[in-house]
DNA sequence: TTGAAAGCGGTACCAT
DNA sequence: ATGGTACCGCTTTCAA
C-alpha cells in the first residue's frame, strides 16, 4: 500500500515532455496541443498521479483551508448543525475545513489558532456551545475570526448569533394571537445570575405581553434548568394557577419537562394547554406527544453565514443576528 | 489586518544569523548557544513569527493530517460523539482533523477522497451515520482507510462497528437477571427487510432468552421506527399481554413513544414493568422520566480506535467490534 | 506549443 | 556553534 507518490516530474519523463507542460494540463493551460493534452492525461490516469497540495501552495499561496474551533463539540447538541452549515457552504466555494476542538482548554487554544495560523487559513470560525460571551487569546486578533453563538466584550471580532430577543417576542405574540392571555414562562438559569439567551428570550417575552395589553405576572414565570425543572415548576404552575392556558418553555428539555407534569395532571395539550418550545432540537420536539412547536436556533444558518462572511473577504466587523424562526407542530391549536 | 507574513529568512536578518540557526531553534536543536537563541526567539515572539507549514512539509513530507469523511452529520444526531473521540484523540498524537461531508453524494465523496490525497493525509476515517454496508470508490484502497459504523462487502478496509448481538444480549440477560421472563422487544426496522443492528439485536435476544431456559414468544416481538413506533406497539403489547414485566427498545426513541403509552395505560416504570433502550442518546435517555438505562453504542470509543489503529501504522485489515456497554438508570429496579 | 529554470519557505548537510 | 546552499514539487516566466 501506499505506494511510491508520482511527482510531476515523473509524470513528464512518462509523457516524455517537460514539467512545465504537465503542469499546464493539470491547470487546463489553453497552450496544450490536443494530443500532447490526452497522451499526459493518460499517463495521470494510468499511475493514478494527484498533484501534492503543499507544493502548489507554495507557488500561489492558497491555501484553502477555514479553521474551525468549535468548543467542547462532544457535549453540544447542537453541533453536527452548525458544523454541517459551515461545512456545506465551504465546500461550494471550494474550501476544506480544518477542526480543533479544544475541550475548554485555554493551552489547547492557544495551539489550535497556532496550528491553524502555521497551516496559513483563511479564517477561522470559532463556535461556542451556547450563546455567551468568551475571551480569546490574541492571535485571533491577527486573522480573520468569525465568532458563533458567543461575542467578545471588546466587540472587535465579528460575529453571528441568534436573535434570542425576537424568539421570545415571537413566541409570546403567537400564542397571544391564538387567543391565550395567562401564559406561564419557565426560563433557563437562574433568576439571580441569568445567562443571557435567559434574559433576552424573558425581555421578548414581557414586551409582546404589553405589546398586546397584557399585563406582566411575575407569578406566572419561573427559573430552572434541563427536564426536571420543566415538570417540576410546571406542576407548580398548574397546580396553583387554573387560569393559565399557555406555557412558553425556553428549551425543549424543559418542555420535556412539564409534558409529563401536565399529563400527569390530567391536562390535555393543546386542548387544556398550548405549548411551545426553544431550541428546537429535534429528537425532543419531534417525538414528543405531541410534537412540540419551537423556536428553532438557527445553527447552520449561523454556520453558513460565518463561512459567506469570511468569504466575502470584507474586513469589517459586524455583529450579526439571525432570526429564529417557529417550526411548527402540534403543541397548540392550529 | 494580515500583515506580511515573515518567513524564516526576515528572522534571520533582523536577528543577524543564518537562516541555519533560526531553522534550529524553531527545531529545538542543542546546537545553538545560548544567547544565540533567546536572541532569536526574542525576535520571533516581537514579529509574531510562525512557521510556514507547507514549507516544512516539503522537506520533512509530514503532514500531520487525518481525513474524516462523515457521510451526512447533520442528520446524524451522534455524530458528535465521533467527532470528537477522533479529534481528541488525533490531538493527542499532534494530528489534525480534516472533515468532509459528501452528504450522501457519489460524486462529492469522490472529490472528497481526491482532496485528502493531494494533502496528503496519513489516512483516512470514514464514519457512516449507522452500522451499514458501504461501497466506496477506488481511491479508498489505496491509502490507509479505516470505517467506523460501517464495513465494506469485501471487506479490504479495516473497520469498527458496535458488538450489537452482543448489546441485544446483554440487555436481555440483565433484564432476566432481575426476574423478567416475559420479555417484550420493539425492534428497529422491517421484519421483511431488516437493517443490520435489527437482525443483530434481536439475535442476542433470542439467545439470551435461551440460555436462560425462557422459550422464545414470537408475539412478544415488533418491529417499528422511532417513537410513534414504540407508543403504537408498547400499546398493542401491554394490553394484549398482561404478563409482559419488561420491554428492550432497539432505540431510545421508540422507549421514548413506548413510555407515553405505558403511563396511559396507567403502568408505572419500573414497578409494573422495566425497560431497557438502545443507543444511549442522552437528550433522550437522560431526561426521560424515570431516566432510561440504555446500551450505548460506543461512538466516541469507535473513533478513537479508528485513529489509534491507523496511527499504530499497522497495515493489516481488521474488523474489530467494540462492547455496548448498558449505562444504568432508573428504568428498572436496582 | 514547449522546455528550462527560478523561486516559494523551510530543513539538513557541508563547511568553517 | 554557525552560515551557505541544495532540494522538496509545483507554477510561471522566458526563450526558443
Amino acid at each position: 500500500m501506499t505506494t511510491k507518490r508520482y511527482t510531476i516530474q515523473d509524470i513528464a519523463k512518462l509523457a516524455k515532455v517537460g514539467v512545465g507542460t504537465v503542469s499546464r494540463v493539470l491547470n487546463d493551460d489553453v497552450h496544450v496541443k490536443k494530443e500532447t493534452r490526452e497522451q499526459v492525461l493518460k499517463i495521470i490516469q494510468d499511475v493514478g498521479y494527484r498533484p501534492n497540495f503543499a507544493a502548489r501552495y507554495m507557488k500561489n499561496k492558497k491555501s484553502n483551508l477555514i479553521g474551525l474551533i468549535a468548543d467542547q463539540v462532544a457535549t453540544t447538541p447542537f453541533a453536527n448543525n452548525i458544523i454541517t452549515g459551515i461545512q456545506q457552504m465551504a465546500s461550494e466555494h471550494g474550501k476544506v475545513i480544518l477542526v480543533i476542538d479544544p475541550i475548554g482548554n485555554k493551552e489547547l487554544l492557544q495551539q489550535a489558532v497556532r496550528t491553524m495560523i502555521e497551516r496559513d487559513v483563511e479564517g477561522i470560525i470559532y463556535a461556542a456551545m451556547y450563546h455567551q460571551e468568551v475571551t480569546l487569546p490574541k492571535e485571533f486578533y491577527q486573522i480573520p475570526t468569525i465568532l458563533v453563538d458567543c461575542f467578545t466584550k471588546d466587540r472587535e471580532l465579528s460575529s453571528v448569533v441568534p436573535d434570542e430577543y425576537q424568539g421570545g417576542f415571537d413566541a409570546t405574540s403567537f400564542l397571544i394571537q391564538q387567543g391565550h392571555s395567562k401564559i406561564a414562562i419557565i426560563n433557563i438559569g437562574d433568576v439571580s445570575n441569568p445567562v443571557l439567551a435567559s434574559q433576552l428570550r424573558l425581555k421578548g417575552y414581557k414586551d409582546a405581553l404589553k405589546k398586546h395589553g397584557i399585563v406582566f405576572d411575575k407569578e406566572l414565570v419561573r427559573h430552572g434548568n434541563e427536564a426536571p425543572a420543566g415538570y417540576k415548576f410546571a406542576h407548580e404552575l398548574f397546580a396553583s394557577r387554573k387560569d393559565i392556558t399557555a406555557l412558553f418553555c425556553a428549551t425543549d428539555r424543559i418542555a420535556m419537562g412539564a409534558y409529563d407534569a401536565i399529563k400527569e395532571l390530567g391536562l390535555s395539550i393543546p386542548e387544556d394547554v398550548a405549548i411551545i418550545g426553544f431550541d428546537n432540537q429535534e429528537v425532543i420536539s419531534n417525538y414528543l406527544r405531541p410534537a412540540l412547536s419551537s423556536m428553532e436556533l438557527p445553527h447552520a444558518k449561523m454556520g453558513a453565514w460565518a463561512i459567506e462572511h469570511l468569504l466575502k473577504g470584507n474586513q469589517d466587523i459586524v455583529q450579526h443576528k439571525i432570526k429564529c424562526d417557529l417550526i411548527e407542530r402540534f403543541s397548540h391549536k392550529a
